[in-house]
DNA sequence: CTCTTGAAATGACCGGCGATCAGTTATATA
DNA sequence: TATATAACTGATCGCCGGTCATTTCAAGAG
């Protein structure tokens, strides 16, 4: 019990966070709590009272760092994007397939724990109850990573800017789709009877994925090419 | 004030349901009234003591009928899944082009302003706190959905059987993740730079929807059928 | 070294939520 | 008409996100 003093290394601020950077500080170690916390329970469970517990803090002193809950899942979501764009593009090699393309970007997105269940809950539950300026903000994050995307997408698919662009438009949608049925309840093997476990198998999100990001990216590339004129 | 008696022509109940047809019918009515309301304030507003004042009753009644918030919301995901099904089903003629199926299909299921808003949440939160018999019964009427689409697909656009049921899961696929961009928060035309604008624009759903529709039943029908080989 | 001051932190508090259940009441039947 | 049964009620529960008057602490002034 009594667990307060030195917390971790150098900086270790127990105390009051007045400069602008001991504030910026002591954010980023609640989002790093938060994650952790967000990956445990999700998103439906997470409360703003665990939330300060786990941090050591009381629930109103969140609220000085974060306006609302949403607000807080947003700047997770920011970072968990960047992290995950990070990851992606650094994982492409120079010329490659769509197949291979496409299960780079499918793992690597489902790597990240917190990325898609963040990504899924974007626009009908986290861009609710958020200002819109924060919302902008959020927005050109976004802009500025489809731009990096679209850029790695060109080059090692050897694809015009503007497919390439469609192309990255195109996985969103369909990591997106594909992916909600890992987000159903965990009903592991437990007695589902064989029709229903037959369902759930064919909409397996790895295959759904895959084959149908091959088929557009080659829909696109074929529609700019047209093979027996000019 | 007091709008008790008589309720809506010959049926009138308005007092306690007793036989199973009435209970049925009971159930049914609060079906209806919670759609109408879920239209207006959407999911995450919708509240059980509100639903239970516009339909006339008290909260403790209302779990009666249906054990939670979430299971009344699946019901209501099943029924508009089997309204959008015949409407859509009603609207194929005999054969047809992939992208006049997919506008036909975009279009129905737009129509029906529930269906979209309860299926984007059916995993992530509807079938969590849902029995597992609940849930069982509910896919199997996902399936049976999903085999009507098949059959009605393999007929319009002159697929084999099993062509068609991949198209039909990948239009469910396609279908979320291209509306998403409908569920954000209604910004409207208020002062939103042009950057962020021209983004929201080059995701705007119907396009995103449509093209990757039709190169994906295109892929698809490629696939079977190697146009030089046999 | 002490005092002042203003912002960081606190915790009690708010209204509303989904859900529960002991008690009430209407009604079909004997 | 009396009785048993189950549909219905509404008070109550614990928890939620969010607020705010008050307290506390550290940096800068003297």
């Amino acid at each position: 019990m009594g667990d307060k003093a030195v917390v971790s290394g150098i900086v270790a601020i127990n105390q009051r966070a007045r400069s602008a950077e001991q504030k910026a500080l002591r954010r980023q170690v609640v989002l790093e709590v938060a994650e952790t916390y967000f990956r445990e329970v999700g998103y439906e469970a997470f409360s703003m009272a665990q939330l300060a517990k786990k941090a050591g803090l009381v629930k109103g002193t969140l609220y000085l760092y974060f306006t609302t809950r949403e607000e807080l899942f947003l700047t997770l979501y920011e970072q968990s994007l960047m992290r995950w764009g990070q990851v992606f593009i650094g994982s492409l090699s120079e010329p490659m397939t769509s197949r291979a393309y496409a299960e780079r970007l499918y793992s690597t997105a489902l790597m990240d724990g917190a990325f898609l269940p963040l990504l899924i809950r974007l626009e009908h539950v986290i861009e609710h109850n958020v200002s819109i300026s924060r919302l902008i903000q959020s927005k050109r994050v976004f802009i500025r990573q489809v731009e990096a995307f679209a850029e790695a997408t060109s080059t090692v698919l050897q694809l015009s800017e503007a497919q390439a662009r469609e192309v990255v438009k195109t996985m969103g949608v369909l990591l997106i789709g594909a992916t909600r049925s890992d987000q159903g309840p965990s009903l592991d093997n437990e007695a589902l009877p064989q029709d229903v476990q037959a369902l759930i198998a064919s909409f397996a999100s790895e295959p759904l994925f895959i084959k149908n990001a091959v088929r557009i990216i080659e829909g696109i590339r074929a529609e700019a090419a047209p093979p027996s004129n000019q």
